[in-house]
DNA sequence: AACCGCTTGTGAACGCAGGAACAAAGTCGC
DNA sequence: GCGACTTTGTTCCTGCGTTCACAAGCGGTT
């Protein structure tokens, strides 16, 4: 009914997370209100995109004061859909699936994992986080009872894409890929790709461009 | 002479990142050369962007023919900087910090860890890849004597920001930091933030809205 | 009650990235 | 040797994201 979400960009929804962590840790720090360029200084973005980001839910603060941390922080979770945690499935349990399904910032962000699978019976039955390993076998079963729409994928890249299938065909709408291959899905899945040694190539780029200024480098 | 590097955008430089992997895979199977098609489709992104991003190299296909595999991956190898190996240094051997220590991609692409470090005594002298966990007090000792450049910071986010200035104190240029919070640093040292809980709120976020849209005119 | 300073929210301009279409060039076949 | 096909490299254009700058609104003060 309400067209109060016309269409929020992709870039605003991801400061948008990263202001509501910093309002988390305000509101737990005691602070009642804060004004938009103490809250850009702490994202690390301008204060002018701030309020715009902050614009596309509608007026949330007071001129001459600034946002209330508490009701801001409230908005934002529920625009984001935090309010109700999200049950979401991890395959591949190395060295990085461990490490995701340990970090609590999901937790308190509103993901839990509800099933943690790996393919090598070595790892099945390990305790992480709380939680037992499963078979792969138990992917579809899983994802039917807890109704899971999100699945992450942290396996070797020669498997994801095998992964990928059995995953949208259990019924996963969402994947976050950590596995450096482009996967192949249908449309109504959404995929998401995060390549950490890409970060690190372009970190490194950047660091050599401006060690040699502009010198063409024979 | 030639400027044939005035300036490569950033969002091309990750995709080249990308480009590389797949390069790299293909001359491992053998193949010889490669048309943008195809080459797009394993990278998951349109042909015309990617022959848009090659332009940057200056001419390197042939007409009616593609691409040499094998010359392509040099090339953008030496574009990135990824020919000699450059020294980095790891902060924080938790989860996310083994994870990324054992990680063979890095290794692979041209990233070498000369230094893991971890401020907890327990995790002090366990080895991780081959290499000992050193602790925070030999820092300033290994960038000098590695002439390390990129430190990786990994720690939980309440301390990050000191990790940071050591860092930056001690010589390192270019910082990737895996925890939560916008970091201050010189502006002569490259920040770069990956929020992994942040990627999955973005994912979140787009599922819900697609679930729920659509129905405006409906 | 009115003024003043501070902060939000919005409108406009700039720059950049992405996509499609077209021209150039090289190879294969006849 | 010539023509046609294939694929690259480039150019134009559309749309988005970001930034700057200004008007609107509220609280505090006199």
């Amino acid at each position: 009914m309400s067209p109060s979400r016309p269409r929020i960009p992709e870039a605003t929804v991801a400061r948008l997370a990263v202001y509501l962590r910093v309002l988390v840790g305000l509101a737990d720090g005691g602070r009642s209100n804060v004004s938009s360029g103490e809250l850009a200084s702490a994202a690390g973005v301008n204060p002018a995109g701030l309020r715009k980001d902050l614009s596309h839910l509608g007026p949330c603060g007071v001129r001459g004061v600034g946002y209330e941390v508490a009701t801001l922080r409230d908005r934002i979770a529920r625009v984001l859909g935090v309010e109700r945690s999200r049950p979401c499935v991890l395959v591949g349990i190395g060295n990085l699936g461990t490490a995701l399904a340990d970090y609590a910032g999901f937790g308190s962000r509103g993901f839990r994992f509800v099933g943690l699978f790996d393919a090598a019976p070595a790892r099945v039955g390990q305790q992480i986080g709380g939680q037992p390993v499963r078979p792969m076998e138990e992917l579809d079963e899983v994802v039917a009872a807890t109704a899971a729409t999100i699945g992450v994928i942290a396996t070797p890249a020669d498997v994801a894409q095998p992964v990928c299938d059995r995953l949208t065909a259990a019924g996963v709408r969402s994947i976050l890929n950590f596995a450096p291959v482009a996967l192949t899905a249908p449309a109504e899945v959404d995929v998401r790709q995060v390549d950490l040694s890409v970060e690190l190539q372009v970190l490194a780029f950047l660091g050599q461009q401006r060690g040699t200024t502009v010198e063409v480098g024979a």
